[in-house]
DNA sequence: GCCAAATGAGAGTTTTTTAGTCACCTTTGA
DNA sequence: TCAAAGGTGACTAAAAAACTCTCATTTGGC
């Protein structure tokens, strides 16, 4: 009931594509380095990654990797479901064969809601807005932390 | 990102407890061989549910178990966090270990809000509503097949 | 006290999934 | 033709999940 290590990286790898000017491509190794992923890991990811023609990619001398769509077209979702497949948050909900009382099951009708809220929220900003409440919250971090002798309260943080 | 055979185990066998008359007991034997779930896997499960207290055991001649709570207080939330621990949608959502972006990252308030909702609709009913759905469902669906000849439509399930 | 019926618990196995590694292939521009 | 980029498949390792087996413990009734 986790996301994976190829989900966290392909939207590691998502967000640096969206921060850079459109347009612009950048190469695995440089998102690899930046962003503590393994490099050969990388390379399937980016690999599925086009396939779903999320991006573009360019071979050779000068190549790279570049968004397909524009950032505030992209979600969440859509990065997840490119590299993990379509999300079921349990087997009944994939189709009718797994649990023969789909038919009737209250549970199966909770945990269609719980996922269709789920993608509902993943999908709720675009690759764009993150990259933006990112630059900001940075920003903000920032000028807590070169002020911190001041005692001034930190950033909240919700570990429920 | 899907939930366990443990977690659908308990479920089931959870359910099977709220559906009894109030204070009744049953055996594990029971309730696997009616929800087809491995006894010995059973076994194990229902030992989790009563550390986590929400079943009283009983062994011995005449022995079994019973809902140590109210089937109007228990919740689908409280039977998967007995036997998978607290639900986690991401690493990053168990503690700032895992990732040094966690303080102003926004993919990780969006994880936020969307594990925060999922519990939410997870224990928006409890153990007693859902049987009480089930029971009606299921008149509906066998008056519905009863009266299949005439073509009426079936019950609308949803596999988005 | 003994027996049978019930749950409890631990070690171990198998299978599946995830994560990562390695080696080599293909494309492409200078 | 070379070097720099991405593409791919086979493989291994580690972790998690699912399951099995065996024996221990509790308990009520005879």
């Amino acid at each position: 009931m986790q996301l994976t290590m190829t989900g966290e990286y392909a939207i590691r790898a998502m967000l640096h594509l969206a921060s850079l000017p459109p347009g612009d491509s950048t190469q695995i190794t440089e998102i690899a380095s930046l962003w503590e992923i393994p490099e050969n890991i990388l390379r399937k990811i980016i690999s599925q990654l086009a396939k779903a023609q999320l991006i573009f990619t360019q071979r050779g001398i000068g190549g790279g990797i570049r968004l397909a769509q524009p950032a505030d077209k992209l979600t969440l979702l859509d990065v997840i479901e490119a590299v993990e497949g379509k999300i079921y948050l349990t087997k009944c909900l994939i189709g009718p064969d797994f649990c023969s009382r789909t038919s009737w099951c209250a549970v199966h009708l909770v945990w269609c809601e719980a996922q269709q809220k789920m993608k509902e929220i993943l999908s709720s900003k675009s690759l764009a807005e993150l990259v933006a409440i990112n630059d900001f919250r940075k920003s903000q971090v920032q000028s807590l932390s070169s002020s911190q002798a001041n005692g001034l309260n930190n950033i909240e943080l919700n570990y429920s």
